[in-house]
DNA sequence: TTTCGGATATGAGTGACGCTCATGTTAACG
DNA sequence: CGTTAACATGAGCGTCACTCATATCCGAAA
């Protein structure tokens, strides 16, 4: 988890060159990537940009999918290192601080972390040629994963801070929250370069309204966003009181 | 909307044979895309199954992508009309009967249709090469759109059989509805071939949970899925037991 | 120091891709 | 039957991801 290239590198680098080297090789991907996309991306030009030749990048990357991956998985290191950095840092009213805290986290990382935008860890890796085959399935559980420990690491820290709800169904939970803001997030930043704030609070408003019934409830914010101006009088259903 | 291929072919198929020709490529494309998936995809293979000469295949689309924007929207058309009708032909005790019923339609089409497990409209062209610069932003709009136009359709069908609730927000909530549930739908199929009945149940506790908040509440199913075991009461704090 | 051997570095080269365009073919009209 | 324009075709072009024969390095043995 330490290294950002798990298991993607062909040959792990020992030297301090080598190393220095992976890592540009990495930095020059990721602001490719965010002036080109992925198709336009090239592994002659990443290789040209960080001054390594096209030999020595095949060296250290399997291929093309396999340098993105490295990324989203620098990524993923970098994002699970500052989601609990900043939940640490913070004194919390309830759970659903933290989630504000760890949505607010991914956002900025979307802003302005080079190549967040177009890579938050796995994505392009299984949705671009999202197969559908057993044999390039092999891809997609990868990608799987990486979602699977966001949400676990989150979950970990929720659950610490509120004393351990016994829930059997809490993993699945976390995992549908953590792909459904992602989903949301990203259409955020499709809609807005900066992230469209309403579909950001709406993205919260989601996650906290999805498991808090996983969770004993907090206290329920008013109404919704926007609408608010009418509260739905009858909401005795769901909410605790 | 009726035809699948709205301003992405190069030129309109006006004769049968031309119409036919371009209906076999789509259809070879679809058949392609779930045997090595997107980027394995070449319009080469796809011609020559389809039995027309790579030249007449550029004649129709402009290009790679746009043969499978131009299956994509065809997707939409067929699931557009296929969620209609399902809603019409069925009697729905309340608004969350329509949501169950509009996913069950989206995962029988995952489940059935050539390709749709792939591009269910739009994602390929949009997600892959995510670019994130003003330029190539173009495509993603296209993609934001197809959502936004599924999204409006279901509000549409919702709205008529309750009487419109008057609410600001619900145009917005319905887009991250359908954004929240095909991203954890596609989780689930990626988990399952078949798609992970668990994760299928919490797409559709998540959708009603969410819009829930905007729509009169309904009466509200009692636990969660695997976990009720306990109903939280009005505990509030960070409790446990 | 010199010699040697294996690890590492290199970029011209290879096959395959997306896509074009000069040429061949058809069809409509006088 | 001749003229013209629209359509059909596939060899060919530029570029890509990726390889591999060769050059270069570097530490240890002599």
């Amino acid at each position: 988890m330490t290294n950002a290239a798990g298991g993607t590198l062909r040959r792990r680098p020992s030297q301090r060159r080598s190393l220095e080297r992976v890592e540009r090789m990495l930095d020059e991907c990721a602001l490719l990537l965010d002036e080109v996309g992925y198709e336009q991306l090239t592994t002659k030009e990443v290789a040209r940009r960080a001054e390594v030749p096209i030999g020595t990048f095949y060296q250290f990357f399997p291929d093309k999918q396999g340098l993105v991956r490295a990324l989203a998985l620098r990524n993923l290191d970098a994002f699970l290192d500052r989601m609990a950095a900043r939940v640490a840092g913070a004194d919390l009213r309830d759970w659903t601080d933290a989630v504000d805290l760890v949505i607010d986290e991914f956002v900025e990382m979307k802003r302005t972390m080079p190549g967040f935008g177009v890579v938050d860890f796995g994505e392009i890796l299984t949705t671009p040629g999202g197969p559908a085959l057993p044999e390039s399935r092999r891809m997609l559980d990868h990608a799987l994963d990486n979602n699977v420990i966001v949400a676990d690491r989150l979950r970990s820290l929720i659950v610490e801070l509120l004393g351990a709800p016994r829930n059997e169904g809490l993993g699945r939970a976390f995992i549908v929250a953590v792909e459904a803001a992602d989903a949301v997030l990203k259409l955020a930043f499709r809609a807005h370069p900066e992230g469209d704030p309403d579909l950001i609070a709406e993205c919260k408003r989601l996650v906290r309204r999805y498991l808090s019934e996983y969770i004993s409830e907090p206290p329920v914010e008013p109404g919704p966003g926007t609408p608010g101006e009418r509260e739905p009088a009858g909401d005795a259903g769901t909410d605790g009181d």
